[in-house]
DNA sequence: TCAAAAGTGTTCTGTTTACACCCATGG
DNA sequence: CCATGGGTGTAAACAGAACACTTTTGA
């Protein structure tokens, strides 16, 4: 019977002693933010202007604060470096290894980001040191980053195969080949494109616009814009599952 | 130009000062202890003897030290209930919202563990208030512990449909029949017994021992074991995915 | 001899893949 | 008039789902 020294996770005000003897740590978040210019994946990186590390590259990132959680940490980071808010964050994992961070010992909360970098050019981003480099020609991370942007890639494709989040990274109004382009880079693989159309069209979520793109092809593709309602109606009542 | 008001997650030695401003929390972990008793998935939960929440049913936890990564720490926490060690952990998500303890502001991170509740008997759990629960049948319980219970049952239904936990869960020497009881629980369906064996035979990743199973019925069973040799190989060198 | 669980294949259906030509337009 | 990307359908292969009867043996 050791229940005695088992420390319990919660704790009722009259023993705020017993949580003091505990050991308290540095809680940060680190944003993978991807982005999609219409052609390629892209992630958004910092260069450090610090030691150590200096003129490496990294994620951004910031310590949880008292009076926050870890998801309006998250925005917080985000809207600080971009301006932007309202953008799509999930939580990917907390990595926690002793000497990850060789300045202090650090605890990173690790959140990726789905950002539409045409519409939002965001007046340049708010960093000097910051920079969109295309997913497969990123350099090496400080710390364990690479190992967080790993993770975020691997998360990204099964989401974008299961939840309609691609469009997070979408203009509202996009073509085909864009929506096909978008899923080659989260894949990383090339697409039959008739098979794409298909399956797309299948799911019964876009709307094709009477508008047409006139900027790449001389004939224009026609744009769509997803339907969040319909897909939210399906969703709710026929226990739609979006699946690519 | 905000750059120096951005918090860099990683710091050099130098500027120890800098993460001082820092708010420090405490980070606990809480353990969803899966286990399989060869009929049904199970659950193990403890009873709160202290206030709040006294008598309510809870997972297990205890705090991050400073010595100690995450991973560490959750298995040590499971190692100081059970006795046991070398159990398959898996970290799930990080909870952070403000009030989610009401006795102190607390970040836990959630791992589930899979245990064969029968092979392991050990000696009773080393915590009287501790008690399996059939994993539909387990009460309600403290904080946001339900909300992770959830998740760790998505992760579970998740893992084991493309990777060979299930075999965590289960004794050394186990029977089709169990297998599918271990499924069926997880996945929270009835499967058909054909095609679930079937499909388990195709992947080509158990042996079939001379040895039966003789307690259930009369004819009795043919017991297997999971070749974890076999299993590595071929996704070494085949690339191949275990999928149910 | 019968009750209770074990064991075993085939057909059908839906999904995924592979694949090639015409269209529209601006230059 | 031609180069460029846009747009479209069908057939074959494969994977998943449905389905029923025989075997064994202890009581």
């Amino acid at each position: 019977m050791i229940e005695d020294n088992l420390e319990v996770t919660s704790n009722p005000n009259q023993q705020l002693n017993y949580y003091e003897n505990e050991d308290c740590v540095l809680l940060a978040v680190d944003c993978i933010i991807f982005g999609f210019d219409k052609e390629k994946l892209k992630i958004l990186l910092v260069k450090r202007n610090i030691e150590p590390e200096k003129g490496k590259w990294s994620l951004i990132g910031g310590f949880l604060k008292k009076t926050e959680d870890l998801d309006e940490a998250a925005a917080r980071v985000l809207e600080t470096l971009t301006g932007l808010s309202d953008i799509y964050l999930e939580q990917i994992h907390t990595y926690s290894k002793i000497d990850r961070d060789p300045g202090q010992r650090t605890i990173s909360v690790a959140y990726y980001a789905l950002i539409d970098v045409d519409s939002h050019h965001f007046d340049g981003i708010q960093i000097d040191a910051a920079q969109w480099f295309d997913i497969k020609e990123a350099p090496s991370l400080i710390f364990d980053h690479n190992a967080m942007v790993e993770k975020a890639k691997a998360r990204l494709r099964r989401r974008a195969l299961s939840k309609p989040i691609g469009f997070e990274l979408l203009p509202e109004k996009f073509t085909m080949r864009q929506l096909q382009n978008l899923y080659e880079s989260i894949l990383d693989k090339e697409l039959d494109k008739r098979n794409f159309i298909n399956k797309i069209n299948s799911l019964d979520v876009l709307i094709k616009l009477d508008e047409k793109d006139m900027s790449v092809s001389r004939k224009g593709a026609y744009l769509y814009v997803f339907d969040k309602e319909k897909y939210r109606k399906k969703v709710e009542e026929d226990g739609f599952i979006f699946k690519i």
